[in-house]
DNA sequence: TCCTTACTGGGTACAGTGTACGAAGTTATG
DNA sequence: CATAACTTCGTACACTGTACCCAGTAAGGA
């Protein structure tokens, strides 16, 4: 149970493989594996299974290979990661695409829309491999997706009126909004799967607690929204999500129509 | 290396030793140990070493015990990581103090000013001990510190206009912008350390790759931002924390004026 | 055709992990 | 002083990633 490292190994292996598939040699036995295949179904065991259940050995059971064939294919656990980092972000993008067409898709409903979009694909991703951030990236390797996906964000803002820098920040603050909220969300769903404690027994274990140490003097703010339900009641916004998501996109909007004013260029929404 | 899992264990148990200490028993040898220096040993240990090179038997090292010893002061790994966030949550908090007054403190300067300082306070504490992220929360259990801090984040912002469920939507606002960008900050900072690769050899070895495809037709507006520094220069705002912070706020003032229009109340800011 | 070379598959082994179990030592109580 | 309760902690087990090595396979050269 530790965080599980990416980019810990070769990294110029991972860009190399990222970037574009290997040649094969020309003499000895053809590979009965691929990387794809070795991604797929390391991707398949962790969506499922989580990520402490991900091991070599699992992995090639699942393949129905042994152990050290792995090897053959991707220089370790760490490289492994990385590539299934890569294909995930990848889900949303067609690489194959123009990133300008798609950019110019996003900006139909005006820059914030595209944004939005863009964060609530993020968000769904998130959800759908909640493994995405127990994955420790030492430092974030550079994969075509993530690539492409950086130059649609950019392109989406290109021209509202911010320098490079603060579209990069932009862009920052969305992700960082993004994946903070994500961790909350992903972590509450996968306790019941890992503690094999539900979210009822959960809190009716934390109950007493909560409420004998709550209800005296020192916690009246915090008992009062208890009481109201701010821990148990559900309204539909999954954490909060939307909420903060229109928050952070108001802040940013302030900032675009304050930089419009102080250095006028040809807007956009 | 996979993300070490908090509340996996007895939660009561931790929910007990969290809240008060355990009573002595009358008989049998004095312990030589106590759970306050296991976890300060683990603190330690996780601050100058990383997370991953937190074990059990490194712990006991560190005390100058028999590994086994610690399982009599601590159900298993997961709780000590429970106890471990519990007490770094509490480093800037004084759990004797009334949390009102704090609260009337961070209320001086107004809500805004409260909420900055609560968040930059966060932003340290994440810095300080870079494995507080790389410990998964199953479930955020609830200790006293993270208690008394939530109550005092509450009531700073009690009375300006939102309700219960506003107020901790807000906060959980705050709080997921912080984890995220600190999240970005500290893998980053901890790349160097744990690969031995430096940044300067990181970005030598990404960079041709980085400039290969870049520079074609693919991705100009990336290409601009990589030439003009984005990835390089750097500011002073570290990944853009103090910018993404006042877009946030922005954005919650914001809400909070609309929502005082809606429902006018006695104001504070 | 057969040897050489290059490659793939995968078994075994090793150092590391968390922790269950149990034996041995220590202390307060009857 | 025996007993019960408690401590310390050595040993053992199932698990991890992966280094090393050997057997088997396929293509190129003679």
């Amino acid at each position: 149970m530790t965080t599980e490292y990416s980019g810990g190994g070769d990294l110029s292996f991972s860009l190399k493989i990222m970037w574009r598939g290997g040649e094969r040699p020309s003499r000895g036995p053809k590979p009965g594996l691929d990387l794809t295949r070795i991604v797929e179904a390391a991707i398949r065991v962790a969506d499922a299974e989580g990520l402490a259940a991900l091991s070599m050995r699992r992995i090639a059971t699942e393949l129905g290979v042994g152990t050290m064939s792995l090897y053959r294919y991707v220089p370790g656990k760490a490289e492994l990661l990385d590539l299934m980092l890569d294909a995930v972000y990848g889900e949303d993008i067609d690489l194959e695409q123009d990133p300008g067409q798609e950019a110019a898709r996003l900006r139909a409903g005006g820059w914030r829309a595209g944004l939005e979009e863009i964060a609530r694909g993020s968000w769904a991703l998130h959800l759908r491999h909640p493994w995405i951030l127990q994955v420790s990236q030492a430092r974030p390797v550079l994969g075509p997706s993530s690539i492409t996906g950086l130059e649609i964000a950019m392109r989406l803002l290109d021209g509202i009126g911010l320098d490079d820098f603060q579209m990069m920040k932009v862009i920052s603050l969305i992700d960082s909004y993004v994946t903070g909220t994500a961790r909350l969300a992903v972590e509450a769903g996968q306790a019941a799967q890992r503690t094999g404690v539900s979210d009822e027994d959960f809190w009716q274990a934390q109950g007493p607690f909560i409420m004998r140490f709550m209800s005296d003097e020192r916690f009246p703010t915090l008992t009062r929204a208890a009481e109201a339900g701010v821990f148990t009641v559900d309204d539909g916004d999954g954490f909060g999500f939307e909420f903060g998501l229109q928050r952070v996109l108001d802040g940013i909007e302030a900032f675009v129509a304050a930089a419009g004013r102080e250095h006028p260029a040809p807007g956009t929404g």
